[in-house]
DNA sequence: GAGTGGTCTAGACCACATT
DNA sequence: ATGTGGTCTAGACCACTCT
């Protein structure tokens, strides 16, 4: 039997770990190892309290936290279960193009090649849930890593939710980090496609041939209502996306 | 004052909120009302004890699950202040194949094209964290969409953690649900690249001509151990990510 | 009734930051 | 020295489930 709070007394210089995350290292252990499978009752906590030596609270706080985690299921009156193995989401992070930029020492700069009002076409429309004609907000940004062009904006803006978009400034802050400090509870959704350049790319994006791009479509929501829909276009041999 | 712990005595069949969570509202309704922005600093643990007449543990879970939860920010010595408000990380969210497959009514097959123990080359050992030369699992999907080639599966598998994995069962369940299913705590981390497909990806995905695909690099994570590493090519005009 | 988890308290000691 | 948050305890009462 393990000692679980030697810690404390024979480490003086090692930052001695919490008990109740020896506790959740404990049990994540026992789940890694296959010892206590998906489904498998765990010891109850006042058993635990007894064979570890540690308060009812603490031994309480870890499995409710792993519990919070997704890790553990609980059921009063029954007991504590290895949670059901969660078919759980890969997820990917699509961090902004500044923070790509800056993370990897590049310095970020933004071309605005135009940001005007116009009526919206027929594919745009039903894009951002508009009637094809009424006026829209549209712009179009070429984003660059030390002077090198790596991404183009194309972007519909709901005049309806950002009236002033036409008058706010891009080149030290992007439309993205624009709408979020706006809108605290904007929701985004995303298609990813792969598409070779044309004409029109290898010009915005300053390309020599034909080359194959990532084709990222984001809509940004406020709840029900599209607030802006964005192409954006990285050509694929001068970034990845992590 | 209001009185915190009045719905104990005065309301017995409405079930009464746990005293956390009163706590969790007061602070979060002084937050929305804007009277707590952010940067704010809270009233210490010890006045809210008093003020709010309830035990300092309380108290401190109720902060305690806020600031897990991103709400408020915690420093040892200086005090309790409103976070600042949070960029949001916009994900995506990627869904096995079978999944995006079936979701839109059609029937998910997968071909083995080989499935064998072979020497792990220089490139590979690095993304698997092994020594070259030594033996690693490498399988070769192609996942078809009513037969229509939409996939590309190269895969290495570490045999140490999954030595069954030359054994096991392919058309009718993914690599990667069967690796989600042996280990419940696997992450992953992914790349995503955009690339025109050459004669090797033409020829598995049936392609006519030079096609831009989507290729995703993931790698499945135990800990600090890499139990898999896979690459994943979708030709752009066949299949989009959502 | 016995066993489970959910909450709460009053007090304690500690690490850390500021004055 | 004072005030802050971080942890931990020993015990209590409760709600719930199962037998």
């Amino acid at each position: 039997m393990p000692h679980f709070k030697s810690q404390k007394d024979d480490r003086p210089y090692s930052p001695p770990k919490p008990l109740y995350e020896q506790v959740k290292s404990y049990v994540l252990k026992n789940m890694e190892s296959g010892e206590w499978p998906a489904y498998f009752q765990l010891p109850s906590e006042h058993t635990l309290v007894r064979e570890m030596g540690i308060s009812r609270m603490t031994i309480h706080r870890a499995l409710r936290e792993l519990t919070q985690a997704g890790y553990l299921e609980r059921i009063q009156g029954v007991g504590t279960f290895v949670a059901a193995p969660k078919k759980q989401p890969k997820t990917l992070e699509l961090r902004e193009i500044e923070d790509v930029i800056s993370g990897h020492g590049g310095r970020h700069q933004c071309d605005v090649h135009f940001l005007q009002e116009e009526p919206i076409e027929k594919d745009a429309a039903a894009l951002m849930a508009m009637t094809p004609g009424k006026g829209v907000y549209r712009s179009y940004f070429v984003h660059r890593d030390n002077g090198l062009p790596v991404m183009l904006e194309d972007r519909y803006v709901s005049p309806q939710f950002m009236p002033e978009y036409l008058e706010m400034e891009f080149t030290h802050m992007t439309a993205d980090t624009h709408l979020s400090r706006k809108f605290a509870l904007l929701s985004h959704s995303h298609v990813i496609q792969a598409a070779v350049s044309n004409a029109e790319i290898n010009h915005f994006l300053e390309l020599e041939a034909t080359t194959a791009c990532i084709v990222i479509n984001r809509k940004s929501w406020l709840g029900e209502d599209v607030v802006s829909a964005a192409r954006l276009v990285f050509p694929g041999n001068r970034i990845q996306l992590t």
